[in-house]
DNA sequence: GTCCTTTCCTGACAGC
DNA sequence: TGCTGTCAGGAAAGGA
């Protein structure tokens, strides 16, 4: 499933590999993937002819930076993009697929389907419904524990739904939600404006650096991410408490247990992250 | 504004 | 073996 450290992971392949290429043709098979524009054949008219100039990434989007248009695109769950020739067989979860200039095709591939695309023009772009509301990337530059700590004043709900709020910080998802939480020694059903100065603090540091050692790592697989090269991330190894029910925890050995924190599955240390403020 | 629930989807797996 | 039910989950939409 992919997090901010995985689409970042994508994105620059993608940039390497497509930089400069033609769209010749678009072909949808699944409409649903296509959220705007709502006429699959106007997405198709419009994204003919169009050059990938750059890829961004925004949260967890990707924005291909094309002649007239931007192609927002979101991986979801399972969404994966592959270059491949075109007389290589199309598997069955290809949904979407860009024919290039190359002779090659860029195929949009999602076994949920959950995945969404958006062609939108520059001047929509910065109004965009998806990407206006999305809070600071997890870098220092944009993250502090003052606009942190701002940000959780208000907010009644729990510390992980808190996280997994797009519009908090941009780019977390379930895994790198535990993992953070589990640094900072915080319970994940702790209220998000009860923290203590010293666990916002310990919560920024730990969003700053475990997203950073993710980045670096090419990202996390866990049952089926890969970049385009089809390459797996590495971080999975560094995981100290996702996807560990059962093993002892790596810093006082007590059981991880896995609960379920605004309906998701939740790893925690019971010892290291008390429900108890300054645990 | 904030929170909560539902919806979208398929594959994996448990239980009978 | 084959069926049914449950679970996994990010974002958006609609309701409270």
């Amino acid at each position: 499933m992919p997090e901010l450290p995985e689409v970042e992971s994508v994105r620059e392949g993608l940039e390497r590999l497509l930089k400069g290429r033609r769209i010749t043709e678009a072909i949808v098979l699944w409409d649903r993937i296509i959220a705007e524009p709502k006429e699959i054949n106007q997405f198709k008219n419009e994204i003919k002819d169009q050059i990938i100039h750059s890829i961004d990434r925004r949260g967890k989007f990707l924005l291909f930076n094309l002649t007239d248009f931007v192609l927002i695109s979101h991986l979801r769950m399972e969404g994966k993009y592959r270059i491949e020739k075109s007389n290589s067989s199309i598997s069955k979860h290809t949904h979407v697929i860009f024919k290039l200039d190359s002779g090659e095709e860029l195929r949009y591939l999602d076994v949920r389907k959950f995945g969404r695309m958006s062609l939108v023009s520059y001047k929509a772009i910065a109004k965009h419904p998806s990407l206006i509301k999305l809070g600071p990337e997890p870098i220092k530059e944009a993250l502090t524990i003052e606009a942190l700590s701002q940000a959780l004043k208000k907010r009644k709900k729990t510390i992980k739904a808190t996280l997994l709020d797009q519009s908090v910080v941009a780019g977390i998802g379930n895994i790198y939600a535990d993992e953070i939480l589990f640094n900072a020694k915080i319970h994940p059903s702790r209220k998000a404006n009860t923290l203590t100065k010293s666990e916002l603090s310990r919560l920024t540091y730990s969003i700053l650096e475990i997203i950073d050692k993710a980045v670096k790592a090419g990202g996390t697989t866990i049952r089926t991410y890969e970049n385009v090269f089809g390459e797996l991330g590495n971080y999975q190894s560094n995981l100290k408490v996702y996807g560990r029910t059962g093993l002892p925890c790596v810093r006082c050995q007590t059981i991880i247990e896995k609960i379920k924190v605004a309906q998701r599955g939740t790893h925690l240390c019971p010892n290291c992250q008390k429900l108890t403020s300054e645990g």
